[in-house]
DNA sequence: TATTCGAGAATGGTATGCAATATCTTTGAA
DNA sequence: TTCAAAGATATTGCATACCATTCTCGAATA
């Protein structure tokens, strides 16, 4: 077999083919729609058929996949009724975990102002999405650990897991990008400041200026409702 | 082989195994901590480990279940903490499902009204705990599908799989479940004025009176702080 | 010409065997 | 007596083989 003792990676098929396959996905390299075999995708990643099953079934359980029974696994497709439900829960539950963290004192500030500088030098010259992206979730998802509530961490970090929500500032002007930056700052000034309400509002404009421009760059006919801008129940 | 052609279950051994496993950790008939053997599941549905093992990676993703690598997978314990996240999360995006579905006109309030009735009169006499589980979870889960959020759903289903929250209606006193029922029916009546504010916030106290009976009857050290009475972040 | 039926191919579903790893037990010495 | 190390046992992880189901495509017939 090619998996030894001397292999590190024996024992970890599994996991290598779940990361495999995940970042042909969030990468856009496997398009929506696309149909995945198990034995094209077992001989690729060089395991067995069973190690990608087991990689496929965990995706499609954060559904990033369908799984049609005898028929095999396909790529989410995503419209734009998808990306406005994912937003629509962000802008709801991202705001939430702000403030929570901005009252229990479990934030790390360094580290989220030097998540934000570091931003800030990425996009300085030539912006680098791909370092853009892997900070801002970063950043992100420390601010929502120190909200203390696991449970929302898990579920935000399944709801992002779309492609066009993956590579947000891809999507963004410069003049959008320097705003998301300003919203970086002014959350880290909230949380230190303990105010709930202020970090809440900021965490919310954040993610609503977001999906503004996303929906401008994936304008399609439903985006003339303008569906977002409904008043949200409180 | 025990599936022939004949079998209507052929082809479905992980779903089944699926079903039994995830019935046997909701009911409490495994409790938490418990140790998991492929071997012995599938000696007991009477599949073999292949199937199990699906479905055993389904429930871990679900959050069921805990996988140890090469170790196995053991039942989730839960703590009051896990609960008090369970229910802030409730808290925040039912009502919002309630409110959206206020206004979506999607609402068949014919159903609703149905189930509604079905529960006051498995209440009535003898009240059936699971028959009300079973009903409760359609009546919440019905709003939920009017919201139009279909993330939403996924969302709160994957929320709610805690043998506790589970089984809510075990821990209600006589007047708490009238009350209880009595929300149902208010939810009904404010859902047909698509008065979203009023849908939201009866979904909101039926909610968070549910959380205090549960805590009351898991009374622990973390209860006499009280944390799901501090202010809610607007 | 269109439609339906069937044979073959392709694919997923399940069972089983082997290898790797963790846990438990036993035995030996300090 | 206790601790540690090594072997025994049990359990999971992966690969492979086989079976069931579904899809495809062509031929025969209305």
């Amino acid at each position: 077999m090619t998996n030894n003792s001397l292999n590190p990676d024996s024992g970890r098929s599994a996991e290598h083919a779940y990361q495999s396959i995940r970042d042909q996905i969030l990468s856009g390299e496997q398009p929506g729609g696309q149909w995945l075999r198990e034995g094209d995708l077992a001989a690729v990643i060089g395991v067995s058929r069973t190690p990608v099953r087991e990689a496929l079934r965990r995706l499609a359980a954060e559904g990033l996949v369908r799984h049609e029974r005898n028929r095999g696994v396909q790529v989410q497709s995503w419209t734009s009724k998808d990306l406005d439900e994912v937003f629509g829960l962000r802008s709801l539950l991202e705001p939430w975990g702000c403030a929570l963290a901005a009252v229990s004192g479990m934030a790390d500030l360094d580290t989220l102002t030097d998540l934000a500088c570091e931003m800030d030098h990425a996009a300085a010259h030539q912006p680098d999405v791909d370092v853009l992206t892997e900070l801002n979730n970063r950043f992100h998802r420390a601010i929502l650990e120190a909200s203390g509530n696991d449970r929302l961490c898990s579920l935000m970090s399944s709801i992002v897991q779309v492609p066009l929500v993956w590579r947000t500032f891809s999507h963004y002007t410069p003049e959008e990008l320097r705003r998301s930056l300003a919203h970086h700052h002014e959350l880290i000034d909230a949380l230190r400041a303990g105010d709930s309400a202020w970090a809440e509002s900021v965490m919310c404009a954040h993610v609503r200026a977001a999906w503004t421009s996303i929906r401008r760059e994936t304008g399609d006919a439903h985006s003339t409702t303008a569906a977002h801008l409904e008043p949200r129940p409180r």
